[in-house]
DNA sequence: TCTCGCCCCGTCGGTAGAAG
DNA sequence: CTTCTACCGACGGGGCGAGA
């Protein structure tokens, strides 16, 4: 690591990102799929850059860089001609629950990483780097350094250190025996500090500088004033002690910081990732579990998601981007190739629904668009013996139709309309049996499940 | 060790253009 | 149309050298 480096030079991170282009190569000599590039991306690549990130901010620049690689490789695969974008990449970042793929923000982890080691300067207690540290920069309190001014010298601390305002915002003082905590400066108490909070009461106190464990005895507070209060001012001191009422009584645990985003109050990088991250574009209702949760293979779960998003390459959507072939439907030949009319209002696309929907004499009108389509789906279950296996049937219908869509659009072959109902069928019967490692002899058994 | 000021480099916003 | 990329010019943070 290149500790005495310039660390805001992205020459150091020249390795982090060759290192990352040479594993590609490798993976581009064998043939994936979407899902598999994802699963790839998501668990090799995003943290190939980890341990550099924990120390160094990462630079706006490199972090390009390293997003041009994968989103190349996420799209374009293997293949050496470029190919359509089909989501932009700002919403592939972000959690699956919140409709992207779960690639990784570099931004937000890099933050996350370098709090770490502003948590472990608040809460280890005698770690040698700690000492060095405290030294060097001087404590502001007793859970940060002060802010580093001197400009020279490598600013490895600096950069980490201007990420404390953030991190103290989403955390709380909890208090043990109340022999780190200034009464008056620490915000302790949900509300803020005491003395942002009562101004007029600090100037009257006479322990300005007390930490807690000084003013607290089992008694009670002891708080001494410079001369005896006014009138007015009791009921100021009424509301004083209200908010004081909160605490509990010291203990014989230590004072510590107290991460306010999980139940146990430890900081966790993957923690601090989730809260920070969560910005990114809230999708209200977004059927998460129905596209992820299912058991099916994942390339499929990401055509799913494609699907979800109106993005999946039609012939509206080649139109969208400049290119014209034949607008009809490949299927019905009638009406506009859309997303929704090609998998969901088409006339064979119809039949192939209808095989489940009379199966189980469902009343069923089509919704107007996928994501809806896969929730009232999915609201149907419970007259399912298996509502798993119930799920998938949306699925299924639309990986069978895009298929049968993409056979006669590229290759001028076609099914008749009972082969397809057939392959439907087979496909359902194959992930029932992939899925669930059952015995499952025919397809009409699979059926029979529902 | 510290301050000051210059200047380099990286970032940002805007724009144009390419590509499937 | 949508996304990505390249380019330009403005700008400012901070690295670094000079000087104390």
């Amino acid at each position: 690591m290149p500790l005495g480096a310039e660390s805001k030079s992205s020459g150091i991170w020249n390795e982090v990102v060759e290192k990352c282009e040479r594993r590609l190569v490798s993976w581009k000599s064998q043939y994936l799929s979407f899902g598999g590039r994802l699963t790839l991306i998501n668990s090799v690549l995003d943290s190939m850059p980890t341990y550099m990130m924990s120390i160094f901010p990462i630079p706006d620049g490199v972090i390009n860089r390293l997003d041009a690689i994968r989103r190349n490789f996420l799209w374009e695969g293997n293949s050496d001609t470029k190919k359509f974008h089909l989501v932009k990449w700002d919403k592939l970042i972000g959690s699956k629950q919140k409709g992207g793929l779960g690639v990784r923000n570099l931004k937000i982890q890099n933050q996350s990483l370098m709090m770490k080691w502003l948590w472990r300067l608040a809460s280890s207690e005698h770690a040698l780097w700690k000492e060095l540290i405290k030294q060097k920069y001087e404590m502001e309190d007793h859970w940060s350094t002060k802010m580093v001014t001197s400009t020279y010298g490598t600013s490895i601390w600096r950069a980490i250190r201007n990420f404390w305002p953030k991190l103290r915002e989403n955390c709380s003082i909890k208090i043990g025996n109340g022999m780190k905590v200034s009464f008056w400066e620490d915000s302790w108490l949900e509300q803020g500090s005491l003395k942002t909070l009562f101004p007029d009461i600090y100037i009257l106190n006479q322990q300005q500088k007390d930490i807690v464990a000084e003013v607290w005895s089992n008694q009670g507070w002891n708080l001494s004033f410079r001369r005896p209060l006014n009138d007015w001012e009791i009921q100021r001191l009424v509301d004083f002690f209200g908010i004081l009422e909160q605490f509990k009584g010291t203990s014989t645990s230590q004072d510590g910081l107290f991460w306010n985003h999980n139940c146990n109050g430890n900081f966790s990088v993957k923690e601090a990732y989730k809260k920070f991250n969560s910005f990114t574009h809230q999708v209200t209702g977004w059927p998460w579990k129905l596209i992820w949760k299912v058991k099916i293979p994942p390339k499929v779960s990401c055509f799913t998601w494609l699907l979800a998003k109106q993005a999946v390459l039609t012939q509206e959507n080649l139109m969208k981007r400049g290119i014209h072939l034949s607008p009809r439907c490949f299927l019905c030949g009638e009406e506009a190739e859309t997303v929704n009319h090609l998998f969901l209002h088409c006339r064979i696309t119809n039949i192939l629904w209808s095989i489940f929907i009379n199966w189980k004499d469902l009343f069923w009108v089509m919704p107007r668009n996928i994501v809806q389509a896969l929730k009232i789906w999915s609201s149907f279950a419970y007259i399912s013996g298996h509502k798993e296996r119930w799920k998938i049937i949306p699925t299924c219908i639309w990986w069978s139709v895009w298929k049968e869509r993409n056979l006669r659009c590229f290759q001028n072959k076609s099914n008749s309309i009972q082969k397809m109902k057939l392959n439907c069928l087979v496909l359902f019967h194959f992930w029932c049996k992939q899925e669930y490692m059952e015995d499952l002899e025919s397809v009409m058994n699979a059926l029979g499940t529902l």
